[in-house]
DNA sequence: CACGGTTATGTTCTAAATCGCATAAAATAG
DNA sequence: CTATTTTATGCGATTTAGAACATAACCGTG
């Protein structure tokens, strides 16, 4: 289950999803990764001055990579996103 | 060609390395995605507080996209990638 | 070597991110 | 509905990114 991220709302929404997945709590997230429960409540909504670390400490915490590729045309899950 | 990234150095160094294969200057990529030129060279060399959005306007001006999504068996291009 | 283009480094300033704590709001369980 | 957990918001304080400009260090080519 790959999914594509091309702002920073897509990035927090996935990071919001795959963290449900495992269970996980925000509070429990931001311990594990060392940041707050806050601060992961503002990435997960897509707050725009994230910063790349956070964003890689997040994915690690939850087990997941990001991958970096030629675009491919728009699918329906970036529609979704939007709304 | 896709490539994973997991740390900001990684980031940088692909979007290096897909900025190269562009022919493009980190100057012509800074006006491009209206960012200045010296921010660029420092996300290239793994700024770690780069942020998110950054990121993505590079990517977004590069015709890349990011994807994410559960972690593979680490490759030889993460360990090239330390040194 | 000298030159033009490219990339890296340094400084000051402003805006903004994150922290840390409190707490409100919302969702879930009992 | 009530209690508990989870998530969102607000605020002061601290830290840091990024702008803007200058300039140094590189690099390839003539």
């Amino acid at each position: 289950m790959i999914q594509i991220a091309r702002s920073p709302s897509q990035v927090g929404n996935l990071i919001q999803k795959f963290r449900k997945l495992k269970g996980m709590s925000q509070t429990e997230l931001a311990e594990r990764s060392g940041m707050r429960q806050e601060l992961i409540s503002k990435i997960e909504s897509g707050h725009n001055g994230a910063k790349i670390s956070s964003i890689c400490d997040l994915l690690a915490t939850l087990d997941l990579e990001m991958t970096i590729g030629p675009r491919t045309k728009s699918s329906s899950a970036d529609i979704e996103d939007i709304f």
